[in-house]
RNA sequence: GCACCGAUAGCUCAACUGGAUAGAGCAACAGCCUUCUAAGUUGUAGGUUGAAGGUUCAAGUCCUUCUCGGUGUACCA
């Protein structure tokens, strides 16, 4: 018995009942959905839809829907209410059949099998290495992060990967300020995090480039070198590439990003170039009298695309060519799914075209998941300028407030302890802060007042699931076999027992939609429906000793499902705060 | 110019993908701690969903036009 056989049985009902009073045979999907709060219903379903099949009218529909519902031993009543149908389940089976399948699923709970395994490959944060991590990094993490453990969550098989842009000429501005100024310096002698002494050099040469503009042509020597594969140049450029990723992995570990494969452009670019050449014996590509090669998408209402230019080097989009390549050959994905900025629309609309006319099939089954850009009030970040919010010194910030507004008298917790949990608030209100908003809408980022610890942010979610642990700790005890759930009956339990059976629904959503602020929508409607019973209904204190076994399960439940959700959107579940 | 995206309460965001009276948080005001953590909770106030048409039994959601903002339209990445 799980929550999934209880509305399937509703379905049967309604589709027996049509056919029934209507005398014909009805087959098409039957799609309930959750009344609102003021109906006092488990479920509902619309009849309008069926109005015209039936030829009459939906009140109608629903009253007789109504009537000639099946006996059944879980239903408490089943009421027309206008054109729509409500299901009131018996609370005690509702109750029962939720909690069990919630404490028994666990850690999985949420789980379906809406993606029957398929593959899915996500790609996310994608840095171009000359510089340390943003907020617009910072965005695209959370939202990877997220992403891939919903589909995950949903059925799907789930990689991911990062693709390093550590090529060309912004890395190359930064190894010419160092070779020029900075005579044998490290990050460790300069006391800087890596990244940020590399980022340093390219922002100190941005500036000087402008007073000196001679050294656009000694940065183009460089790129030349590099390309040519002078030794001393690219032990250069290892050097400082791994000066940033060690900065990178600091960030990343912080952030909770992992990936399951890495890719270097300076690697892929190569094959990129190689399918552009067979392309062009395939007759896909076409060869200019300058001998640079182009690709004309004018039938698919685009333009001309050049790939190779006249003196054989490649451009940005021709990587992408050997990146897919390889991921298809070595990962064999069933989709792949690009989180990138939507500044990239245009790229990726060429890309997944361009890899459909070479013969790559499975160009249908890559979507860009593009999101809004993350501006400041001041405008655009710009990293020469120096304009941007730097995703380390802002994970920083958020810990000191957090820290500075923990209240430790209450709590017994150690140095260590408390580190750790200023960092998880921190974090979790950045992150949430950002899911909580669809992807699709550009985010204005204002350092001052974004980023709360009260209302329906992060820190709220963590706090209400540090309550529940409070209580289950304090109760300290096994759960008997046998629960008794007829003393469950509460407004507040109810509305809680809804909400968390419909867990797995709103994660399939999120998978559908690719959408995590669903998640976060949803987890906090669980801790404010959780905050409201706590407010009025105490657990520990009642005489009754099967009724605190029966909340103290009721609770079990909201936390797994709590921290579920939580796990989704990356968050971490803290037990004390 | 063309293409894509956004516009919902003073501010920041939701709205089960076309369904029941458009909901939250912040900010403002007024209550609630001898009781499992007050980073909480209750209430008040706040709306012609950018504008105008259209489709539908039903439109914040779909179609058309317009306004404002963003992005793209590179032999940059």
């Amino acid at each position: 018995m799980s929550i999934e056989t209880l509305k399937k049985q509703i379905k049967e009902g309604i589709s027996t009942a049509i056919e029934k009073a209507f005398e014909v045979k009805f087959e098409s999907e039957i799609k309930l959905e959750i009344p609102p709060e003021e109906q006092n219903s488990d479920f509902a379903f619309a009849c309008f839809p069926l109005s015209k099949i039936l030829r009459n009218a939906p009140f109608k529909i629903a009253s007789q829907i109504a009537e000639n519902f099946p006996e059944t031993d879980f239903l408490e009543e089943v009421k027309a209410v206008g054109p729509f149908l409500n299901f009131n389940l018996k609370k005690e089976s509702f109750f029962k059949t939720a909690i069990e399948q919630i404490l028994e699923e666990g850690e999985s709970f949420g789980s379906t099998d809406f993606g029957e395994k398929q593959k899915f490959l996500v790609e996310y944060s994608s840095p171009t290495t000359n510089k340390p991590l943003h907020l617009g990094h910072i965005r695209n993490n959370f939202l990877g992060i997220s992403i891939s453990r919903i589909l995950k969550m949903a059925g799907y098989e789930v990689e991911t990967v990062c693709l390093y842009n550590d090529r060309g000429i912004q890395i190359c501005k930064s190894m010419l300020y160092y070779e020029k100024f900075e005579n044998g310096n490290t990050p460790e002698k300069a006391g800087m995090k890596p990244d940020h002494y590399v980022g340093d050099l390219y922002v100190k040469f941005s500036k000087l480039e402008k007073e000196q503009p001679e050294l656009t042509e000694e940065v183009q020597e460089v790129l030349q070198k590099w390309e040519d594969g002078d030794e001393a140049t690219i032990a250069l450029w290892e050097k400082m590439s791994d000066w940033v990723y060690e900065g990178y992995n600091a960030t990343y570990k912080r952030l909770g990003s992992s990936f399951d494969y890495t890719q270097f452009e300076s690697d892929t670019y190569k094959l990129g170039k190689e399918i552009s050449l067979k392309g062009l014996e395939k007759g896909v590509f076409f060869q200019k009298e300058d001998s640079s090669i182009w690709i004309d998408l004018t039938n698919e209402g685009l333009d001309e695309k050049l790939v190779v230019r006249k003196d054989g080097t490649t451009v940005y989009i021709t990587q992408d060519f050997g990146t897919a390549a390889e991921r298809s050959e070595k990962i064999n994905f069933d989709k792949m799914i690009y989180i990138v900025g939507n500044e990239q629309e245009y790229h990726f609309q060429v890309l997944f075209k361009i890899l459909k006319k070479y013969g790559f099939g499975w160009a249908d089954e890559c979507f860009h998941l593009s999101y809004g850009m993350v501006d400041l009030p001041s405008g655009k970040m710009k990293s020469r300028e120096g304009t941007v919010v730097d995703a380390d010194k802002l994970l920083d910030e958020l810990k000191n407030i957090a820290k500075e507004k923990m209240r430790t008298d209450n709590i017994e917790m150690n140095e260590t302890e408390i580190e750790e949990l200023a960092e998880a608030i921190g974090h979790g209100a950045i992150s949430f802060f950002i899911l909580k908003v669809h992807p699709n809408k550009r985010i204005l980022f204002n350092p001052a007042e974004s980023v709360d610890f009260q209302g329906m942010t992060g820190t709220y979610l963590q706090y209400s699931h540090t309550r529940i642990c409070s209580i289950l700790k304090k109760f300290g005890k096994n759960l008997p076999m046998e629960v008794d759930f007829s003393l469950l009956a509460e407004p507040e339990e109810v509305a809680i027992l809804r909400l968390i059976s419909n867990f797995p629904e709103i994660v399939k959503e999120a998978a559908i939609g690719q959408n995590p602020s669903k998640i976060a929508s949803y987890s906090y409607l669980v801790a404010k429906n959780f905050s409201k019973f706590y407010d009025r209904h105490s657990v520990l204190s009642l005489e009754n000793e099967s009724q605190i076994q029966a909340r103290i399960a009721l609770l079990q439940a909201v936390k797994i499902t709590l921290a579920n959700s939580l796990y989704l959107l990356g968050i971490k579940a803290v037990e004390k705060m």
